[in-house]
Order: structure tokens, then C-alpha cells, then sequence
DNA sequence: CAGTATCCCTCAAGATACTG
DNA sequence: CAGTATCTTGAGGGATACTG
């Protein structure tokens, strides 16, 4: 893997979309973000949801608490531990794990309609595209939506 | 990378966010798709642009075309050559990349707007969502898009 | 030009044992 | 429980030479 001369360097791509894919195109990271979606937000439960190994998962995790995409909080419970919540800029990657969903569910699991996995709060209809950020009437937003596990 | 028993296998992951990234989570496959998006159609054009070896990106279009994302045609001009091209599948793909870019340009790059690498053709406006299939009057569809390459 | 065939190497990820 | 430390393995990926 190495590289002869061609810049392919951590944080030096100067496409957006190459940096995104960097810093979420492993494995895990995307998962872990979609189950934070999902409302994980403890080592452990991360651990069993996805079956890593530990200290992949704690790499994962510093990572992406590096990257401002998920932070440390004290446990809500008063509890001794900590907890790992998706920030605003994690939120923000709301879009891109809905879309990818979407996709899926479509062309790999031919469903010609979106999975009722994710479906409008206030409608109940399923979500069917998404703004980043609600300028023109926010169709739907992070806040607005629930998330249910599938099978 | 031994799997004691639970299954990450291959195409056998339940969750649609899971298999996506499974699919276009490695080093190059989005990267390819996004290029294709610009217009890239030809091997050589490909391999300049990402500098990727050869041999892997050979494998990665054999992928990307058995996933039923690009896939080959007679060179449009009456070349001899073929071109690699989305399928609809593949075109699908678009709000998954253009999210990533946009959340890209939003928190890596900390444009508060999008850059103008994506507009709308009629209006000129940058484009802020987008919808996997435009029921609700499709506010931009692939063929309604301008897209410029980055610096 | 569009690949294929080899060879080689690095690094991501798993297992496991250990610590606060 | 939430990690860290260490060892090991294999797949992913690069370079390069070759073919139609």
C-alpha cells in the first residue's frame, strides 16, 4: 500500500466526498453512526449490536469522537459511565445513512418501497428524501423522525 | 479477520445501511461511482483520475458492473472501446453521494453553504436536497444537474 | 488502450489476556 | 463494565511486467 507519489494522504483529498468516504468508508464507523441513530450509545451495546472486537470498537469510537461526529457525555442515568451521543455534525449525517438505507432496500433487497423502518413522526409515511438542513420547510429532521430496529 | 461464528458474511447482512456499505464501503468503489457521476466512462479516464493500480480497478468496475451499478456499452462515439455507464440502479445512487458531499463540505470543509460544484441546470441554485425518486415533483433528477469537477 | 498475472507488503481486524 | 496491550492473520492494495 504504498504510495509512490500521488497524494492520497489521510485529510489532504481535496474532494468532499473522498474525505467522507475516508473518515466513514471502514467497516464500522457507518454502522456505528447508524445505531447511534438508533439510540445505542454504550460500549457494550455497540459491542454486542455489531460483534467487533473490542479494541477495534474503541478505536472506531475515538475516532469518530476525534472527528466531532460523536462525543463523551456523563451516563443521563447518573450512572458511572459514560456515554457516546452523536453531536450536530453527527446528526448531520442523517441524510447520508437514510439514503444509503434507501438505496439498499430497493436494489438489494428489491423492496419497490421504503422499508417501514423509517417512517415520517407526525404523517407516518415513509421518509422519502431528505434535507441536510430544513431551509425550505425542513421536511423532516433528525428530531422528527423514528427509528425503529429492523429484524 | 477469523469470524468465530456470528455472520458478517458477504451479502448476508440483514440491514440495508450494512449491506450498502458493504458494497460501496471500500477505498474506491464510491469514488468510481462519483467519478461516473462527472462524466468518467473509460478505464484510463478512471485510473488517472483516482490513481488507483490497475489491476484494482479492474476488479472494483468487475464489481460495481456485477452489482448491477455501471455496466459496459459499445463506445457511444463507434469506438472500439467499451465504456463503463450507470444503470439506473447505479443513478439511484445519487443522493448517497451527493450527501456525503454535502455533509462534507458542511463539517470538513466548514463551508456553511455547499460549494458550487453541484447546481441546479434550470435554476443555478446549489442544490440542497434530493429526492431518490422524484414523486413529489422531483426537485432535481441526475440529467437535471450540472456537476464541475473540484480544484 | 484495456486489461490480466504475479509478487510483495502493509495494515485493518480478530483473539486473548490484562487493568482500572 | 470499559477499555488497553500484544500477537497474529489475511485480505486489500500497490508495483510491475505481460497480453490481446
Amino acid at each position: 500500500m504504498r504510495e509512490n507519489e500521488s497524494e492520497h494522504s489521510p485529510t489532504a483529498e481535496p474532494c468532499p466526498v473522498a474525505r467522507s468516504a475516508g473518515l466513514l468508508g471502514d467497516r464500522w464507523a457507518l454502522l456505528i453512526v447508524r445505531d447511534a441513530f438508533d439510540g445505542v450509545r454504550r460500549f457494550s451495546q455497540f459491542q454486542r449490536n455489531l460483534g467487533v472486537a473490542r479494541n477495534i470498537l474503541a478505536d472506531r469510537l475515538r475516532r469518530l469522537v476525534d472527528a466531532g461526529i460523536l462525543a463523551l457525555q456523563p451516563d443521563s442515568n447518573g450512572g458511572a459511565h459514560q456515554e457516546y451521543v452523536l453531536t450536530e455534525q453527527g446528526n448531520d449525517l442523517f441524510p447520508v445513512v437514510v439514503a444509503l438505507r434507501q438505496w439498499g432496500e430497493r436494489h438489494l433487497f428489491g423492496h419497490a418501497e421504503p422499508h417501514s423502518a423509517l417512517v415520517e413522526k407526525t404523517t407516518g409515511r415513509p421518509v422519502r428524501f431528505m434535507a441536510p438542513q430544513g431551509e425550505d420547510g425542513a421536511p423532516l429532521a433528525p428530531g422528527d423522525t423514528v427509528v425503529r430496529k429492523l429484524p
